[in-house]
RNA sequence: UCCCCUGUAGCUCAGUCGGUAGAGCAGCGGACUGUUAAUCCGCUUGUCGCUGGUUCGAGUCCAGCCGGGGGAGCCA
């Protein structure tokens, strides 16, 4: 059934002969297709390839034949394929071929009469399936700003530096999986719609399916909820982690990875409305064990991006950020600064660094203040920890003295916090007390508190922000640009 | 949301004291025995963000709005 729909659509497409024709290709021969990434390996000399992908440049030589770099998506570097006059469409096609048009090329992988490339395509034949009008087509064959490349977010994953943070994003997800997989953590699906309100973590995007022009009223004259879709109020999650918490304390070690929103009216270079968390949560841990986790986890993720992501890699570091290769190598070598909440406002007292904003115990720390601690002062990533209760939320354990929780901040340098984590508050009494203590009712969360009513353990766990992750190894500044459709306050194309 | 900067050709920008607009790149045409951001010659391209105001006259001055950037807050 599905394929009598597919070829019922051939007649419609545009160039229905070239689909066609590439599918016959398929059929007969022995030629491979491989990937612009394989060609460009001196290993696929001598084969007989098909080679598909969109043109970046066409050179024509003086010679009356044509280089065309072709890029596919799977590496920076383009193949070159060389296009003799003696193609049948070398003056009809080949010729005006210009940028973004689409093509399957078909020749020998040989070794390049050139410089600057091991290997190049030989076309015997180039079937053109789409040409991007040169006069009309978007990216030209020069530097665009990240900034507008950001209103052509349809287009810009076939730009060099888009294509990098993509491919290092991807090997950074790989990257989670393998490490939670590998030391036995559950991956746990938390979900995307939420009854729980303040969970602490901002504001929150309503789920509904009311008339927003003309909801139901309650007697009062208050939005009546109870005929909503849920019977009562709902809202994108912020965070996975009050359920995780109930997997972990009864599957141990768990992780949960994917989409969070935030209805902040942030405008940054580091903020999202949509984005990516990583949340581990483990039983039977402390704090102690939840920053080792933490810091396991970041070298992890530094290491094999510095393996698999070289030729990215060594793209950010020409264009976009000269010491970011450096500073990923210093992540891998060494352990991260640990400092107390208490003990990191002294150094910041005597430092002798003149701040906007005045260091006094008790006081958030101002981004000026992070930044200091990460960049200038230890020149890798901080670990802050026991921060005063007054600042964090109810579910962070507190400590002996009363007034400082069990609260953990990883700093980068450059991004500022790119991970935020604590043990958990597990004594049934101070959880319940907590909670009245912010203003929350005990009742509202009466699953949540079970799980210290019934067997009880310590367990801790933190979230990473995969963009800010990104950002930290590929070296952008706008978290807009390691993401690909952000979502942010006024903007939500595409 | 607050503070600062900014908006002119497809892109990056210049535009003096208010007198109807300019460069580089890209594109197009041509030249050139393997090029690599190819090179050389020639040509084309405008709602000066929008609305209103001041003025004989506004890209330029003023007000409001919209978009973009940097910083701050909220956080990951």
């Amino acid at each position: 059934m599905a394929i009598s729909v597919l070829l019922l659509s051939y007649p419609r497409s545009s160039d229905a002969s070239a689909t066609i024709r590439v599918l016959s290709s398929f059929q007969s021969s022995s030629m491979d297709k491989l990937s612009v990434k394989s060609a460009r390996q001196a290993g696929a000399i001598g084969r007989n390839a098909l080679v598909q992908g969109w043109i970046r440049t066409r050179r024509d030589s003086k010679g009356g034949f044509s280089f065309l770099e072709v890029n596919d998506g799977s590496s920076l570097g383009n193949l070159q394929v060389i296009a003799e006059a003696s193609l049948a469409n070398y003056e009809s096609e080949v010729k005006h071929l210009s940028a973004g048009s689409s093509v399957s090329v078909r020749g020998e992988i040989r070794v390049s009469g050139g410089q600057g490339q091991a290997t190049e395509l030989a076309a015997t034949e180039i079937i053109v399936h789409g040409v991007a009008d040169p006069e009309k087509y978007p990216l030209q064959k020069k530097r665009h700003t990240l900034e507008k490349l950001r209103e052509w977010a349809h287009l810009r994953p076939r730009t060099n530096t888009i294509g990098a943070v993509m491919r290092v994003r991807n090997r950074i997800c790989r990257s989670i999986h393998d490490f939670f997989q590998e030391e036995e953590f559950l991956y746990v699906h938390t979900p995307i719609i939420t009854a729980s309100d303040c969970e602490g973590a901002g504001a929150m995007f309503r789920v509904s399916t009311l008339d927003a022009e003309k909801p139901p009223r309650t007697p009062q004259g208050g939005v009546d909820y109870a005929q909503d879709f849920f019977g009562r109020p709902a809202y994108l999650t912020v965070s996975g982690q009050l359920e995780g918490e109930i997997y972990a304390t009864a599957m141990g070690k768990i992780y949960t990875f994917g989409p969070t929103f935030r209805a902040e009216n942030s405008n940054t270079s580091r903020h999202l409305a949509e984005f990516w968390m990583v949340e581990p949560e483990v039983a039977f841990a402390d704090l102690n064990d939840n920053m080792d986790l933490a810091e396991r986890f970041l070298q992890r993720i530094v290491r094999d991006v510095l393996t698999d992501c070289g030729e990215d890699l060594e793209f950010f570091r020409e264009r976009i950020d000269a010491e970011v290769v450096a500073r990923l190598e210093r992540i891998v070598a060494g352990a991260f600064q640990r400092l107390p909440y208490t003990e990191a406002i002294a150094l910041l007292e005597k430092c002798g660094e003149k701040f906007e904003y005045p260091v006094k115990w008790g006081v958030d720390l101002q981004a000026e203040h992070e930044r200091y601690l990460a960049e200038k002062h230890f020149g890798s990533p901080v670990i802050l920890y026991d921060y005063p209760s007054s600042l964090k939320p109810f579910y962070m354990r507190v400590n002996d003295d009363g007034e400082t929780v069990r609260a953990m901040d990883v700093l980068a340098p450059g991004v500022g916090e790119i991970i935020g984590g604590s043990q958990r508050e597990e004594r049934l009494d101070v959880l319940t007390a907590r909670m009245q203590e912010q203003g929350l009712s005990p009742a509202d969360y009466w699953w949540y508190l079970e799980l210290r009513e019934y067997g009880t353990v310590p367990h801790a766990g933190f979230g990473l922000g995969l963009e800010r992750m990104v950002q930290f190894v590929t070296g952008m500044t706008n978290i807009r640009d390691v993401i690909p459709f952000p979502r942010y306050p006024g903007s939500a194309e595409f």
